[in-house]
DNA sequence: GCCAACGTTGGC
DNA sequence: GCCAACGTTGGC
């Protein structure tokens, strides 16, 4: 199967890019919202690539990347839907959210649609890729 | 099955 | 802390 990507939302107090590496990978637990939890049970695979968001931050965007090491599995409450993710990579900045409106290109992109407040979301290849480039550029500025 | 009320998210 | 957006709940 093809290589899928995805964004994933998180706020900057309950988990980081840099808790990411330390820890090397993360269940991806919690999430409450069906949209994205059947995105997590029916359509992420193992290899997926994944760029890490920060929302609520300062400022919010896009501070690394991740991919998926196990694919969905059931949390404690089997009505909701897990994933585990490991670390891949830190910007050593962040992609801002800012900056993602700004780029051409991302126009499309869910995540800088006012109001979007879906946690996971489906990201195209040249999107990923123009994001993951952004980043490589952030980490020397 | 509609829709108003309510709660949460998240940018600012 | 404010408030717009939007998902969820519950009465009918």
């Amino acid at each position: 199967m093809a290589t899928k990507y995805w964004l994933m939302k998180v706020e900057p107090e309950v988990y980081t890019i840099d808790d990411l590496k330390r820890d090397g990978k993360t269940n991806w637990e919690g999430v409450r919202n069906y949209k994205a939890r059947n995105y997590m049970r029916d359509e992420m695979q193992v290899g997926d690539e994944v760029l890490f968001y920060a929302s609520n931050a300062d400022p919010s965007g896009v501070t690394g990347l991740a991919k998926i090491v196990r694919a969905g599995y059931p949390e404690k409450d089997p009505t909701w839907s897990q994933v585990d993710i490991a670390f891949v990579k830190s910007f050593g900045g962040t992609v801002s959210l800012e900056t993602l409106k700004h780029t051409k290109g991302l126009e499309k992109m869910g995540v800088i649609r006012k109001g979007n407040r879906l946690s996971i979301q489906p990201v195209a290849k040249s999107e990923f890729e123009i994001v993951k480039k952004l980043g490589a550029t952030s980490q020397t500025a």
